[in-house]
RNA sequence: GCGCAUGUGGUGAAAUUGGUAGACACGUCAGACUUAGGAUCUGAUGCCGCAAGGUGUGGGGGUUCGAGUCCCUCCAUGCGCACCA
């Protein structure tokens, strides 16, 4: 019997669908376990090798809590809402939910194929209005609260209402978001649209005017985050600021509780650290500066006082103070600016308002910048100060101006050198002349009461200074900006507002959810408007009552779909808290890094949102987060010569080729040294082209004295050997030494035409383009499941990014044909062997010592393996256990099964055919995860490795409970010891119980 | 520029607490069985060397009886952020 792993696969498959054996139930007296994936956005593209990995490598552990007891959580799903849908709709007509609806189908049968554990009953998808209609009924909950900074959480607005109501905004009630302070009286004055306009300022999801990322191509807003470098990260389109009415996130709210949050959970350093960098918290201290009265005619500015707020983290520096900076949009330069220097103040702000983020981010750090005539008072030592205004100061971090210390930071002495003002040296020695010195360990000189002081003191003493004579306080800042809500698109969650007289008002809870219309267009509506606007209809609601015409970004359905897969049909709640209180956090949450910050953010914020308002009883939606690494494609590359090409000239190719002035973009730089030096003295040159060999000519259509024939290697002994030529085109192969060409039409191989190359190969991101996409499919239908899942894991770290290369598969394929082979011979049948019932008629058959101890050390190493994710290292031990076993010709199915179950969550095909082939009728999936007996490991001897001086000389064996001493005297009676001593003395002796000896002479 | 991560055979990698570096595979070489081998099995395989032996975890330095592992420093690659005061 062979392992017919076509058969057993689709069996099992079968078998489990319709047992339902994966349905998980959330009533259960075990342990609770969830383990969740990132859900896939259904690309038209399918699932290439890199998806699965993630998959694969949950699959595993949630297979393996299961057998452990717990009962797993471990659900799928689709992000189904997005750009690309639409923008395809754009292109070709097809309606979004139609083309999602069929990428869908794709990937769930792709996902059937690998035999995951997938509870299906629970899938969900962020475009089904039974889904949508609690993302709209969370942003409503979000609308109608505000957060309370006294007791550091959200509230109900309603509650904001109250304190309005009852004491008004005053400085003292701690909740002043908004510039305007009134009392009780007046708030009761106020009329309802005035009253809503203020509550929109305290409301977590708000909408406001601001800067928004537009970007033109795709005729939307786009998030912080979805902008890469001045252009979209979809499209690469570019992206300017302008100015939009837009909803937003108050993420900004949360931004202390976001970080501290990342203390309790169990993320990467990494990807800690990215967070933290995301949310960009600086301690500092914003600090009023006054302005001396304006000289020039008519100056207003003597009759009042002007004064300039900064923010620096370095209070410590105020005495370097040589000059400030103002952003060129801060309000205060129209007020400051002199008549003198109002015309090159005019100049410069024409100049920064013609240049785009594009261009601020594309050139090297260039200073400019410009005086605006005014000074302001250094309010410690009475100096002087020039106030400028600069590009480098950006206007919406801090206060959007700063005091500018050259000595110490390198930005404001570039700007100092640049225009020529002078810098003062409060740091001593610590300050070279020619580059500003952050040191905070320099003592303070010229520096007034701070002479003398360490500067990492003296931050304290300024701060309380600062204080106590009320020019400014202590400050805490985040680079964090609110997040936008809104896009001008139409594949995405209608918002549930409506405006009234313009003032915006949600829906009714019983209208939810607004269903996105059907649409025949997908062109933008007029103004920036989204797609939505065109509708009438569907917009305006009659009696001046209108619908809100954005949609909701990508990432708000994904923001909280964790929450549904706990108790996905519910109709009446987004999930019912006893769901909810029973599932509680994602255990295990396994996903890409490009993640990072957008989702992973977005959806801890959600969360604390909804513990705060009392919906669920956990503030972190992950407690443990994995991430799986990249997966890379590796393409092959022939570079060929494009000029023309005379025949035979192909044998002096040395002298025929160079390259362009600059080399083509993708040659890897190992390559030049193949033609640089010695081709490019020729008068007849070649240029080489770059060109995508599509690999599946490499894996799949070689044989094999041809395979690797497009490696690196191979490309240099060809081109050395001046051989071999190719014509490339898509479906060309190399075959028995020529390339050809499949006519479609004879339906025969055409041997093609010939030009000189050399071919290279690189890694870089899976892509159609690159022709380097391998596809699980065609490696399924070779080898299995089975092998695949395995392969995959096999690879190396799952954290880690890595190429992805087919070769090694062949090596897990054989391991689980040896491992068929320990049950059944190809002609004998099977050979597995069971004892008998009774001892007295077992004459010999126990299970030896050997043999236990085999399966006990696979029990031990590939349980704690799965439990840290290090599933490259327990593939090897399944190996390394089945070798032995063989070598042992052990068959016994006593062994044999506990081995099964533990391979069932790797391999659980292969697995569940072999535990039903030994007589079980259970599933696997449901057995019993062995235990380990540290029994059968102990030795009663063991080998100690014995060095001198440090190097490993021999080995020895000792008795297991050997005692320092005795090891000692054996060891330096070891006739290999003395060799090494060489009759020196022996200065000591280390022994190492269980590990090693060292003689040191 | 700042932050984080990673550097180990021809290749993917292993070494969990400082204790026999290279497990397990791929590839390669030799052999067995075969009409055949893209099946299976056996053996070899870091590098130098006939061998004894030497040498070896990006480079240099240090701590230690002992360093891939800890410390310092430099280099390379990848990722993230990037005028954030």
């Amino acid at each position: 019997m062979e392992y017919n792993y076509r058969e057993i696969e689709k069996k099992w498959q079968g078998a489990w669908k319709k047992s339902g054996v994966y349905k998980v139930s959330n009533d259960s007296p075990k342990p609770k376990f969830y383990v969740l994936d990132m859900f896939p956005y259904p690309s038209g593209a399918g699932l290439h090798v890199g998806h699965p990995l993630g998959y694969i490598a949950s699959d595993i552990y949630a297979r393996y809590k299961r057998l452990k007891g717990f009962n797993v959580l471990h659900p799928m799903g689709y992000d189904s809402f997005g750009l690309p849908a639409e923008q395809y709709a754009l292109e070709t007509g097809q309606h979004p939910a139609v083309t999602t609806e069929k990428n869908i189908e794709t990937f769930r049968q792709q996902l059937d194929n690998i035999g995951f554990s997938f509870d299906w009953s629970r899938e969900l998808r962020t475009s089904d209005p039974h889904y949508y209609k609690w993302t709209q009924w969370i942003f409503l909950q979000i609308f109608n609260c505000w957060f309370d900074k006294k007791e550091n959480k959200a509230r109900r607005i309603e509650d904001l209402v109250e304190i309005f109501e009852q004491t008004g905004n005053t400085a003292d009630n701690g909740q002043r978001q908004t510039q305007r302070l009134f009392s009780a009286n007046q708030w009761k004055d106020f009329s309802d649209e005035e009253k809503q306009e203020v509550l929109m300022e305290y409301r977590l999801a708000y909408s406001a005017f601001g800067e928004v990322n537009w970007c033109e191509a795709l005729g939307t807003v786009l998030a912080n985050d979805e902008v890469v470098n001045g252009v979209s990260e979809r499209g690469g389109h570019p992206v300017v600021k302008k100015k939009m009415r837009q909803w937003y996130m108050r993420i900004t709210d949360y931004a202390e509780r976001l970080l501290g949050g990342l203390e309790k959970v169990d993320f990467s350093d990494a990807m800690k650290e990215m967070q933290r960098n995301w949310i960009g918290r600086s301690e500092g201290a914003e600090i009023e500066f006054s302005l001396t009265p304006n000289p020039s005619p008519g100056g207003e500015g003597s009759k009042q006082s002007l004064k300039i707020e900064v923010y620096t983290t370095r209070p410590d520096t105020i005495f370097g103070v040589d000059f400030m900076v103002l952003a060129p949009e801060h309000e205060l330069v129209s007020q400051i600016t002199t008549k003198e220097q109002q015309p090159a103040i005019d100049n410069y702000l024409t100049y920064v308002k013609s240049r785009s983020d594009r261009e601020r981010m594309a050139e090297v750090k260039q200073v400019t910048g410009c005086f605006t005539g005014a000074y302001a008072v250094n309010p410690f030592s009475g100096k002087q100060i020039p106030v400028w205004i600069a590009e480098y100061v950006l206007a919406g971090y801090g206060t959007g101006a700063i005091m500018a210390v050259p000595c110490g930071d390198q930005r404001d002495f570039d700007f100092a050198k640049h225009f020529g003002i002078p810098v003062t040296n409060i740091i001593g020695d610590y300050f070279n002349g020619q580059d500003a010195n952050p040191t905070k360990e320099a003592i303070l000189t010229n520096s007034g009461f701070l002479d003398g002081i360490q500067m990492k003191d003296a931050i304290a003493i300024v701060n309380d200074k600062i204080e106590e004579i009320g020019i400014g306080q202590r400050k805490i800042n985040y680079k964090m900006r609110d997040a936008g809500f809104s896009r001008q698109r139409y594949w995405g969650e209608p918002f549930p507002i409506i405006y009234k007289n313009g003032v915006a008002y949600p829906v009714d809870l019983n209208e939810l959810p607004v269903e996105l219309p059907h649409v025949e267009q997908y062109s933008p509506g007029p103004d920036g408007q989204g797609p939505l606007a065109n509708i009438r209809e569907w917009v305006n609601l009659g009696g001046g009552i209108q619908r809100e015409t954005n949609t909701m970004p990508g990432y708000a359905g994904s923001s909280w779909y964790f929450l549904r897969y706990m108790d996905p049909h519910n109709d009446a709640e987004f999930a019912d808290k006893k769901a909810t209180d029973y599932w509680n956090q994602v255990d295990v949450y396994i996903g890409g890094t490009e993640h990072a910050v957008g989702h992973l953010l977005y959806s801890r914020m959600w969360t604390k949102v909804l513990y705060d308002l009392g919906y669920i009883g956990f503030d972190e939606p992950f407690k443990k987060l994995v991430n799986q690494g990249m997966i890379q494609g590796v393409s092959q590359i022939a570079y060929v010569a494009t000029n023309d090409f005379e025949e035979g000239v192909h044998k002096s190719m040395r002298n025929t080729v160079t390259i362009p002035n600059s080399p083509p973009a993708s040659v890897p730089e190992s390559m030049l040294h193949l033609y640089s030096s010695e081709i490019l003295n020729d008068e007849n040159k070649h240029l080489f082209k770059p060109y995508n060999i599509p690999v599946d000519v490499v894996e799949i259509n070689t044989v094999n004295s041809e395979r690797n024939m497009l490696n690196i290697e191979l490309g240099q002994k060809l081109y050395s050997q001046r051989l071999s030529a190719i014509y490339i085109k898509s479906k060309t192969y190399y075959y028995k030494g020529n390339w050809r060409s499949w006519n479609e039409e004879n339906n025969s191989w055409e041997i093609i035409e010939a030009q000189p190359f050399f071919t290279a190969s690189m890694s870089e991101k899976m892509s159609k383009s690159k022709y380097n996409v391998v596809n699980p499919e065609s490696l399924i239908d070779k080898y299995g499941a089975d092998t695949f899942r395995m392969y995959e894991m096999f690879l190396g770290p799952v954290e880690q990014s890595k190429p992805w290369d087919t070769k090694g598969i062949e090596g897990v394929h054989r391991f689980l044909k040896k491992l068929w082979r320990l049950f059944f011979d190809e002609v004998k049948g099977p050979i597995w062997t069971t004892l008998a019932p009774s001892p007295s008629e077992r004459a010999g058959g126990e299970v030896s010592p050997e043999e236990l101890k085999v399966l006990h050390k696979a029990i031990k190493k590939i349980g704690e393996d799965t439990e840290r994710f290090s599933y490259n290292t327990a593939v090897s031990a399944f190996m390394v256990c089945v070798n032995e076993l063989h070598d042992l010709k052990c068959y016994k199915k006593e062994i044999l099964e506990p081995l099964l179950i533990l391979l069932a969550p790797y391999a659980p095909h292969i697995a569940e055919e072999l535990f039903h082939q030994l007589g079980n009728t259970t599933s696997v999936i449901d057995a019993h995860y062995p235990k380990f007996e540290s029994k059968y490991l102990v030795e009663s001897e063991q080998e100690y490795p014995v060095s001198i001086n440090g190097k490993m000389r021999t080995t020895i064996i000792m008795s297991a409970d050997v005692q320092p001493a005795e090891a000692e005297r054996i060891a330096l009676a070891n006739e290999v010891v003395n060799k090494w001593i060489e009759g020196k003395p022996v200065k000591k002796v280390i022994f190492v119980k269980g590990k090693m000896v060292n003689v040191v002479v």
